[in-house]
DNA sequence: GGAGTGTTTCGTACAATGTACGAACAGGGT
DNA sequence: ACCCTGTTCGTACATTGTACGAAACACTCC
């Protein structure tokens, strides 16, 4: 017998919800390329073909975390005026992918979208339906600011570990390049920029978000 | 003893440049997920173990496929003026990256950047700094365009086959959720744009590029 | 020729992965 | 007692990257 409901106890069973969680646990803590299913069983003191009677295979498990991470997205109100609308969610979505930055790879090779998935894309598009934008132009703002939302987080992925001591093994195999003189653009960036005491380009996400959102307008 | 220069002979030897192209070739063809080195090696006639004479190990093929990308990205000239050569790198790059949606993924675990990456974003600081933009503002505008770039290219290579039968693998499994009447707004952005004959999602990249050049501008 | 030296190929082996298959166990309803 | 349904897991296999070291080859010098 199943235990009453989906809610959840926490004790003694597992569960699909229970799995999702602990692999977004892992996935977070070593990285996405050691959640093997073996690990995740390890992490739930259980054996690895055990997670199989709750998850029919790994990609099931992938769609899962991504569909988490959806959840921890800021989903727009319908009430709301559509700009602050945008704005929270495009933070909060980028906040969420700097947490989970395995997410971003996972982006590309997903096709079964989750229910918060579907849920937080239909608010989205029923924010800028209601503010006015036609089905084309609401089409097209969504594009945009989800392209500069997953190519921003895409590049912060990408950086070194993301403020932990400022630059040091990026730096060394390529510095001997610098050191040639080929690179005197980059090596301004990195030192007038990059390098400086306070920096951090997460900063740099509402740059580009104010300029698209000051661009956008519906109508016309 | 090597023969003469690294310029390349055909016929008989290998070479590290013949096995990156290859494993180009593979990447496209089957995708990244198959490109193993047995199946690379059986590409080009020879045995796993041997390409470890060229290349260290796997990740350095990884390496290897994303500057080639690179390669077939328009480089800006010095010259231009800077939003023609903005626009004529971001159409380019966009392409390069609909012709190997892999590489888009790849971006985010590579850490080497290779000569021809590292030459691209050279000539690209480079333009901006020419046409006036300071420092800060040019670490900016670039953060910004290929935010842009690399999260369409990640949304275009998340769609279904790219325009092969419009919908339909995709359509069923959500059909059914379609059906219940949860997403009208998406419904109704599939029935009017998606699936109108001539759509093509790529052609949105333009309006979002031009919206964002429209906003830069150097200095102030 | 043969010996020596460097370059290139590859056979074998191992550890790690996802997961198919089917057995084992649990608890309730009859 | 029996079975039914839900849950756990042992074993096994194919596939992966690659370490190790030997073999095959090419070329120079005697």
């Amino acid at each position: 017998m199943k235990d009453a409901g989906a809610g959840g106890r926490d004790r003694p069973g597992l569960s699909r919800e229970k799995v999702l969680r602990k692999a977004l646990e892992l996935a977070d803590r070593d990285g996405i390329a050691a959640l093997s299913i073996r690990a995740l069983a390890q992490g739930m003191g259980t054996k690895p073909m055990t997670l199989y009677y709750y998850v029919a295979n790994k990609d099931q498990i992938l769609d899962g975390l991504v569909d988490l991470v959806f959840t921890e997205i800021d989903t727009p109100e319908a009430g709301g005026e559509w700009k602050e609308q945008m704005r929270r969610r495009a933070h909060s979505a980028r906040e969420a992918l700097r947490r989970h930055p395995w997410a971003v790879g996972l982006l590309e090779s997903r096709k079964a979208p989750g229910p918060a998935t579907l849920k937080h894309h239909e608010a989205t598009l029923g924010t800028l339906r209601a503010a006015g934008f036609t089905v084309q132009q609401t089409a097209r703002a969504y594009s945009l600011l989800d392209s500069y939302i997953y190519g921003f987080a895409l590049q912060e992925a990408a950086l070194p570990i993301a403020g932990h001591e400022p630059m040091a093994e990026v730096a060394g195999p390529i510095m001997e390049r610098f050191a040639t003189g080929e690179y005197p653009h980059m090596v301004e960036i990195a030192t007038q920029v990059v390098m400086q005491p306070g920096y951090d380009y997460g900063n740099e996400f509402a740059y580009g978000l104010e300029l698209i959102l000051s661009a956008l307008e519906p109508a016309q």
